[in-house]
DNA sequence: TTGTTTCCCATCAATTCCCATGTCATATAT
DNA sequence: ATATATGACATGGGAATTGATGGGAAACAA
């Protein structure tokens, strides 16, 4: 039994560069999967096990023990979901946006959008996140909230609209019964 | 018996870089054969010994005594099989799928398919993987699950929903006692 | 001081880890 | 040749750990 693991996770140490050199475990810096995890009153949400290493290992600072940080973007008038960022997927966006002229309309945009739209959260190490009241409001979040893997980053749905979406996207002249794969090698667009 | 062989795969060292360099083993990048192996009540399968070897091969952070990954894809409302893809073979999907306009409803359903339905695996140092119940549900594994090759990405099928489905190709409009060869060289499509 | 936000501890089930066995097939010894 | 080791594979079972979630005390902020 895990006796004492005094200012550590107590969530143990996988992920952790076990013993010599060289034998640390290969992790994944993409997200996979999706899941509902349950909003308490107090805002606080479980991230999905899988979806906290890759934060962990995503952001530059974190070492075992500490408490791993990621970015919540929350702007975005049409979205009704919340993006979630690892440290460094943000700097990449923060690298493009840097691109674009000072001043322009469109890096004012994206400057509000993942700068002033956006909070930095830390997860505890129980491997939950308190979610703002703000940011529940803004999704409509009551008991659930579903978590969704988009390659470097994810998202989080109010469950409900997540189906809606999707139903949607079904009706937007996509046969649901078609195979996604079958666009792989299609043309784009 | 097995004295020991303390951090390092019991499962032997087939597959090994043994000794000095250059004396590796040559191994195929594609996967062969078909075979059934049983589920147990947690889920544990053994994936066929020869997919392994594909599968190790196939992830760039493996080495001998790491436990190999692989991804799952679950998802597909009328697949029923699951799709398993080497660390190489998915990232090729992803690099696909970046091609695609951000935010376009195409590139949207391929991100559900392979980013939000499917997992990462590991194999672990008996030769198995651990099939989450979501996973067996979706196919209705019970008590065997078929795995079989399909050039650089395999399937894992309920037994009787693959003859089912070989069945279905057969009243399809092809003969099933046709040599399939013969299409080798004929017209696509 | 009253509602809110953290921190700390607790529980329970699901998942992982570790060790074990049975069976072949190839190897090696006598 | 025959009997005897060895190694690879498939699979079982129990124990230990992790993951998700609940609740109260403590620290803050209004």
């Amino acid at each position: 039994m895990a006796a004492d693991q005094s200012a550590v996770s107590r969530l143990g140490d996988r992920n952790t560069t076990r013993g010599q050199e060289g034998t640390s475990k290969a992790v994944a810096r993409r997200f996979r999967g999706e899941s509902d995890h349950k909003v308490d009153g107090k805002g606080r949400v479980s991230i999905p096990a899988s979806f906290r290493r890759v934060i962990e290992a995503c952001d530059p600072d974190w070492t075992e023990g500490l408490p791993p940080r990621l970015i919540l973007v929350y702007g975005g008038a049409t979205r009704d979901y919340i993006e979630g960022f690892t440290i460094e997927a943000m700097d990449e966006v923060d690298d493009k946006i840097s691109k674009f002229p000072r001043g322009s309309a469109k890096r004012k945009a994206m400057e509000r959008l993942y700068s002033a739209q956006s909070v930095e959260i830390v997860v505890d190490d129980t491997g939950r996140i308190v979610l703002p009241a703000k940011l529940r409001e803004k999704i409509d979040l009551d008991g659930m909230a579903r978590f969704v893997a988009s390659g470097d980053t994810f998202e989080i749905w109010q469950p409900e609209a997540y189906d809606d979406s999707i139903a949607a996207l079904d009706e937007e002249g996509f046969d649901p019964d078609l195979d996604p794969s079958a666009y792989l090698d299609g043309d784009l667009g």
